[in-house]
DNA sequence: CGCGTTTTTGAAGACCTTCAAACTGAGTGG
DNA sequence: CCACTCAGTTTGAAGGTCTTCAAAAACGCG
């Protein structure tokens, strides 16, 4: 219990919790377990059963999908504030991906009782837990789009874009290999998308650190 | 008003409402409304804002994303008792994708008031209503895998599987281009996977009624 | 500086797409 | 009852985009 103060400081700033009654936090707080992790841990497996709701406080987590062979899709890329997990456990299922951190961070988990309980007793609550899984909803939908309907170059003008841009310039915050495959594209490709981008003169590369010349060009390409 | 009686009636059948509270169905009902629709209708457009929540009774519904040009990315198929348009209607947001009757057919339409004011007042509804979302975003990720993860028969001998089977024997509910679309393909490309199953034996083709030859291995396939 | 990892580059290949045309089958009208 | 038509489906050949494989280059860290 002596982590309480710390859990329920951050159950308070997080997105999920917003505009929340403060009982409720306070109760979801008192349930809520930290959990530490490793860079490269993985937090739960596909086929684990969902006993409870994540929240990362700290660090970088990524959701993917395993083929039987060597091959991994990125399915979504969860930074701090961020909740994740909520489909499978709203319906008591297995996981149907995996979780895996990457750096050194830190967990809440907050069992499914809590969970249920503080949704069926304040109706704020249940509201921001549908609206999270709506918001899932939309951007999976968005990504269906992307690789159905959009080339290479167009879906990395569309990430670029949803990146948080300070004067004009981005930072890619994970491996390349990992954005490429929540692109669903090979490192190779997605390397060679940007190159295109970069010789139409919409961007300008440098490692990690990525400069939008054009945006209002980029637009039109995505 | 002369149509409550039917609309009750469907509401209590549906899935969506299954387990509810008799006074919760019969709001719902009292506030709801039939759309009949024809075929090629569009029921609403990406862009048009959501106000209520579609339940469909009869017919079928086609959920889509359509790009600048011609080519249309199908993303739901939708059959009688299912749902459509939550997450939109959730978000209070625009909707992402277009909704069009393949056929003739009967929506129920609820407005928003009444759906949030039943959420607030049920905890059973709400539960429901997020078990619903929980579940589209559970098959959003499931066709995310397969376009990324597999390949064009792999994918058709999944959704083949996934078809209501008497005696071993299915068929398509939909144009082989409308269920093309939804895996991901061209219609030239499902149909030369349907060939490639049929020549592994795994499978008979006659129009759209197909006969599971080798469930097994069809399996191993998928 | 040296080593391992990450990223880039090049060339060859695979799978799906595109384009074009033939085929099928259900509904229509003679 | 049989053409006829038109949408839907299938087939063939050519083409593109992304992938794969291989290797070099760049980066980060001890």
């Amino acid at each position: 219990m002596a982590n309480q103060p710390a859990v329920h400081d951050w159950i308070s700033g997080l997105v999920l919790f917003e505009g929340i009654a403060k009982e409720c936090r306070d109760r979801l707080a008192a349930a809520s377990r930290e959990v530490p992790v490793i860079r490269q841990e993985v937090i739960y497996r596909r086929g684990d059963s969902a006993t409870g709701l994540f929240v990362l406080a700290t660090g970088h987590v990524k959701l993917s999908i395993q083929s039987d062979k060597g091959p991994e899709k990125v399915i979504d890329l969860i930074g701090p504030g961020q909740s994740f997990g909520e489909a499978a456990m709203v319906l008591s299922h297995l996981y149907q991906h995996q979780a895996q951190a990457l750096e050194d961070g830190l967990l809440i988990w907050i069992p499914k009782d809590a969970v249920d309980k503080a949704a069926e007793t304040y109706a704020g609550f249940s509201r921001r837990l549908m609206t999270s899984l709506a918001l899932q909803c939309e951007s999976l939908q968005h990504d269906i789009e992307l690789v159905n309907l959009h080339s290479a170059s167009e879906r990395v003008a569309d990430y670029l874009l949803h990146q948080p841009i300070e004067e004009g310039k981005t930072r890619l915050r994970f491996d390349k290999r990992v954005i490429a495959s929540k692109l669903g594209l090979k490192p190779e490709t997605f390397s060679r998308a940007l190159q295109q981008l970069k010789m139409q003169g919409l961007i300008a590369v440098k490692g990690a650190s990525i400069l939008i010349l054009d945006p209002n060009r980029l637009r039109s390409v995505a």
